[in-house]
DNA sequence: TTAAGTGCAAAATCTTTGCAAATGT
DNA sequence: ACATTTGCAAAGATTTTGCACTTAA
């Protein structure tokens, strides 16, 4: 589908700046931090970008995955999301040697044994390990 | 067991400041962030406290675990933990109102499918929902 | 045209670093 | 006594806010 409608069918304006973001977001299957971002559009204004990146993820163009770090980071959402800040609902692949973090759409979600009392609305699965370039064999 | 010497065991000198953060850690099974413990410990200076949290850490005496929001939190080790950065082999829960994270050390550790290429060493699971004090029922 | 988005500067956070003084063992 | 730990000040890093200017629709 055409990124710009795409954008606008959220009610945002298809700008330079969200054109650009949502192109590498879409084309690559990682979620991406705003450094890498940053890095990647040095002429962007570093504010434009939180903005953008904040603009997607609240109507669930994106959605947000904090990675072992503690640094956030944003994925297209492959499938048709409910907007605004939804859960994910799959699991996310994160490389511990060059830490991109990849999708897991279709890994199966397991549900967890929590105590009475406690109740359970969604989770956030993070794999670790090794991604296809930088493990071995 | 005697908190001293938990702390001395592992290479550590048993000081005020790590023994109150120890203690607080220790009987309360939550994970806590850096400024729940500031605003504990009132008296306690910024910095000695990241100091106190990172060497408890890298020790191996807690763990840390990231939530939802991306922020830094440490729980006591209830078990023998191996030292040194370990993967959490236990998930854990974040209660989406009062944002506290509790470990759930029972619940099993379920594998997932990953893509060929991919070698998964560890994984963090965060389940998000409701605790006992902020659900209802 | 005009509401939405951008860029710049500046504030507010959060975390780390350096070093002299204090403290546990 | 001596290596560790603390406290303070200051630097770095990250994220947010305000406001005038620009732009998509």
């Amino acid at each position: 589908m055409d990124l710009s409608q795409q954008i606008r069918e959220r009610g945002l304006k298809a700008t330079p700046s969200r054109l650009s973001v949502m192109k590498v977001l879409e084309s690559k299957r990682q979620a991406y931090a705003h450094a890498d971002l940053e890095s990647i559009f040095i002429d962007m204004d570093r504010v434009t970008l939180y903005r953008v990146l904040n603009d997607f993820e609240e109507t669930g163009l994106v959605h947000k995955v904090i990675d072992m770090d503690g640094v956030t980071r944003f994925a297209h959402c492959g499938h048709s999301c409910p907007g605004g800040h939804h859960a994910d609902a799959h699991a996310h692949f994160n490389c511990q040697v060059c830490h991109k973090m990849y999708c897991l759409e279709n890994a199966p979600i397991p549900s967890f044994d929590i105590p009475k009392g406690f109740m359970a609305t969604g989770q956030n699965i993070l794999v670790l390990g090794l991604c296809k370039n930088c493990g071995a064999a």
